[in-house]
DNA sequence: TATAAATCTGCAACCGGTTTTATAAAACCG
DNA sequence: CGGTTTTATAAAACCGGTTGCAGATTTATA
């Protein structure tokens, strides 16, 4: 209800005085009248509107988090995380998901002059998990000013200075190499059939080293329960493999869940390997072998680097790539 | 980097023309500068900067989502599915938790004027997921208007007149007869220690009506990790009770490991029934009893109450309470 | 005691839009 | 052809803050 204008027009003073000594503690302003203004303030409730604020100063106190739908505990563990770390510096957090199930906008197509999605100007900075195709970067830039973004796992792009990798390609090679160790010969990868993604290409390059052949089963994405069915479709029309190496442990839970729909045992007759590491993949009768991705480490890291490039916007590349770590539990051994 | 003003004088036109064109199609204007404008706008890849245009409109095309940490799925589903929700209004999310493990503002103990912990002005609306307590509802409403909200879960309160609820009472007292009804007597309940939830109640009710012996084990908060290590060293200090209720499928499934643990067998020594119906409770080699919570349909109500009261803030007071559902799996059945 | 410096406060511009009001030009009409 | 209506655009007020600059006091210094 109360502005700045009606506070200090109940207080006698100009609007400019009373900001100033509302958000300068140290501006040059008599004692008696910074107590009747502070005191009066606390009275009426004041708060100073943030839209206000963000358009005269330019800052919004938001970043946007830009992360895949929340079908999956990884990406629950990821915006948690990160709000964590966003909330402990007194910034909202904006949560834009792409790629979702059901009704949705998971491509700018909807977009108007009139009501753009552009995060620009609204948002001080963007964190993304995974690389964001250009379409959607083009929309973070439509504002007066580039807004700083800190791509979080993924891969390097030369277009975005500032970097928090998370490196798979030797966990995922560990993993492969895992299971070739123990005599499996039919291993098969079960992933989204993307070539560029860094666990397929570890399971290829392995294998082939190896001279075994390639069993690559395209994963639909959906809900678990889907994964499962579609994983005991698969078992039913071909035969089982002696190892999976799934695209992420919610994934691995449905192939493991499938397995035993179908009386098979893990690991005796099937060896499992997922990825991500979160807490589930502990709670099953049998653990299972995961690549777990430091993502607790991820978010603070892309949340310093971001700070940084706010507080200096010239400031050099920061780039820093974790490594994941291969944790070999029960469903990998015999 | 265009504003409407370098638009306007690229133009040659004032801005307030510009700004007409370009939101107003019913606005008297000559076809020709209609279409120079349009296709400039486009050229010049313009973009109307949303906090200037929030502050001159009122409107931020935001709503904020106030719920407890991340640390369960349930809370990620509950996200998931509202996002998609606004995401389809073309609205943006922002994300409030609370109640948050490590470096975080839990209370609004952080405050000043300067840097308001306010959602009020800078949201159209707030939909909560549980109720909030009244020192954080006071901060919903320090703006210049009160801010629309939406209670989703939890129990009505009076203060708020729009409300989506979600009635555990029918679902847990079936929950715990379905107990008492398997002729069990040591049956635990394993919860947050509030009086106030319905879970808790329906337990104390059902037992008491029973004549059977009450043993509240109180949950302590914290990963599935920590809860599995408190519930196997309860077990072993108490002996194991023949059922547990659990707050939530988290807990069980915690519990359920715990068990494991100890070489206790479900349902045959101890049954098990958890609270939320997630996906998880049905991977594991036992499914677990769970009091399936509708969490899509509440979303899409809350979503519908928000709108219709943005558009008509007097309409009468929007209320629907949605009832749970309680899944009888394995682990409830010998 | 005159003057310079420091302290305090008001005024006005600005952020980038939207929206109300005013005005000029064109069209219409008798 | 003069007056009224319609059309097309400009000008200005406003949203609620922040901030640079200037003026008025007060205090310090010579």
């Amino acid at each position: 209800m109360a502005s700045i204008i009606q506070l200090a027009n109940d207080l006698k003073l100009s609007k400019g005085t009373v900001s100033r000594i509302l958000n300068d503690a140290t501006a040059p302003y008599n004692a008696k009248t910074r107590h009747r203004v502070l005191t009066r303030a606390a009275e009426m409730g004041y708060h100073p509107n943030p839209v206000a604020r963000a358009l005269a100063t330019g800052r919004t106190d938001t970043v946007a988090l830009w992360t895949r739908h929340l079908q999956n505990f990884y990406q629950s563990w990821v915006i948690n995380s990160l709000s964590r770390q966003t909330a402990a510096g007194s910034f909202n957090l904006l949560i834009r998901l792409y790629g979702q199930y059901g009704p949705t906008i998971s491509s700018p197509a909807s977009d108007s002059v009139a009501r753009p999605f552009v995060l620009s100007d609204s948002v001080d900075g963007v964190i993304t998990h995974g690389v964001p195709p250009d379409e959607w970067l083009a929309r973070f830039r439509g504002g007066s000013r580039p807004v700083p973004i800190v791509v979080t796992g993924g891969v390097p792009s030369p277009e975005i200075p500032d970097f928090v990798g998370l490196e798979l390609c030797t966990a995922a090679r560990a993993a492969v190499e895992h299971l070739v160790g123990m005599g499996l010969r039919r291993i098969a990868l079960f992933a989204l059939p993307n070539p560029e993604d860094r666990r397929n290409q570890a399971y290829i390059s392995v294998m082939e080293a190896a001279g075994l052949p390639q069993e690559c089963i395209p994963l639909r994405e959906g809900t678990r329960t889907e994964t499962r069915r579609q994983f005991r479709e698969y078992v039913t029309a071909c035969g089982h493999p002696e190892a999976v190496f799934c695209h992420n442990d919610d994934t691995a839970i449905a192939v493991y869940r499938a397995l035993c729909d179908l009386g098979l045992r893990v690991p005796d007759d099937v060896a499992l390997v997922g990825c991500d590491g979160i807490e589930d993949t502990e709670f099953l009768p049998v653990p299972i072998t995961t690549i777990v991705q430091p993502v607790e480490e991820m978010s603070r890291i892309a949340w310093e680097f971001l700070q940084r490039r706010l507080q200096e916007p010239d400031a050099p590349p920061q780039q820093h790539v974790l490594e994941a770590r291969l944790e070999i539990r029960a469903s990998s051994q015999k």
